[in-house]
DNA sequence: CACAAAACAGACCCATCGGTCTGTTTATTC
DNA sequence: GAATAAACAGACCGATGGGTCTGTTTTGTG
């Protein structure tokens, strides 16, 4: 519901509504709304870590390995429906992240998690030989960040979420020719 | 405000107590909130147009008119003091998108005029001979606007404006590369 | 099976929300 | 300068927001 409606249009009475909770049982669980969002995000990035590092660490080269990176942000936590958690996490960014200072520093640190590990397989892309050395790994890292972020913005914007995926390979491919070893 | 808060945070009462306004005054000229917004977004809209497409106009190469692109969705507006218009597109795409058709249309209507721009530079600098001939200018136009949208999330992020122009000047690198004959 | 603590249920609360409505003031026109 | 419409002011309204509080039920433990 936050990822369809926002946080701030999703009213607590809806979500107990639809989830068949009581008020009484949520404030035992949650001591405020934004502390049930705050819990998602945790949730979101604990999900994400279980279902991605593991898949990192089959020590696959990087070209394999950024192609992971691409298409996690669609299929970590089942979001086969078309709940697309970075749209959640675009959403508190832009709802949350001057409301509140806990928004600001789970939120950031997500990312930062991401750009972290997307560094490292630029370096082992070096070390393997099949990307140019003379590469900015934090660089290219937020450049594939901020494609990623675009792609699902742009699936929400069209309505298809068919398009992140069409536009993760075809960025893919062009990310590549620059990046790789002639 | 709906840049720093969100639509939804942001109070009518609020947004009249900072701009002295009064409701009778609001009201007779906006029929309700959410109106408002939509005449925020037609206003950017126009802004954008009025300050961009001139310079479109000026006859410079396909680079040049890249740049220009890069550079828009900061300089519009005079959102100097850190007003952002891409954040408060992407924030009113995250909540209102699915609650009022109308956002819908408006939003997505604005991506895709940005897009067909860019498909046409990219199709200039195949017919300047500049850039490579087998490019699809729809994929490389998409990857552009994605980096656009990214950089601007980022740059919100991590509470650094200055982020923005710094990603965007290492995408120009890495996709002229990718992109540029040889 | 007693009994305490954990878990839940939902009536209730007040602040505030977006929006209306009845004035009053300011422009405009003849 | 009277008449009329445009523009504004702000008291007021019902609805709903998040959150509290007083019970009741369930669960674990001796």
């Amino acid at each position: 519901m936050f990822t369809r409606y926002g946080f701030n249009h999703t009213s607590l009475s809806q979500i107990l509504a639809t989830t068949g909770l009581t008020k009484g049982g949520f404030y035992f669980h949650f001591k405020s709304k934004e502390n049930l969002a705050l819990a998602v995000i945790e949730a979101l990035k604990e999900c994400w870590a279980k279902e991605i590092l593991p898949k990192l660490k089959e020590g696959k080269d990087a070209r394999e390995n950024l192609k992971l990176m691409f298409s996690a942000p669609g299929d970590c936590c089942n979001s086969s429906e078309g709940i697309r958690p970075t749209i959640l996490l675009l959403n508190l960014a832009t709802e949350m992240l001057e409301v509140n200072d806990k928004f600001s520093t789970m939120l950031s640190q997500i990312i930062k998690d991401w750009w972290t590990i997307l560094e490292a397989i630029i370096e082992q892309g070096k070390s393997e030989d099949i990307f140019r050395s003379d590469l900015d790994n934090q660089s290219v890292a937020a450049i594939i960040l901020c494609n990623v972020m675009g792609a699902n913005l742009l699936a929400l914007l069209n309505k298809e979420p068919a398009f992140y995926n069409r536009q993760l390979s075809s960025f893919e491919r062009v990310l590549f020719i620059g990046i790789e070893k002639n």
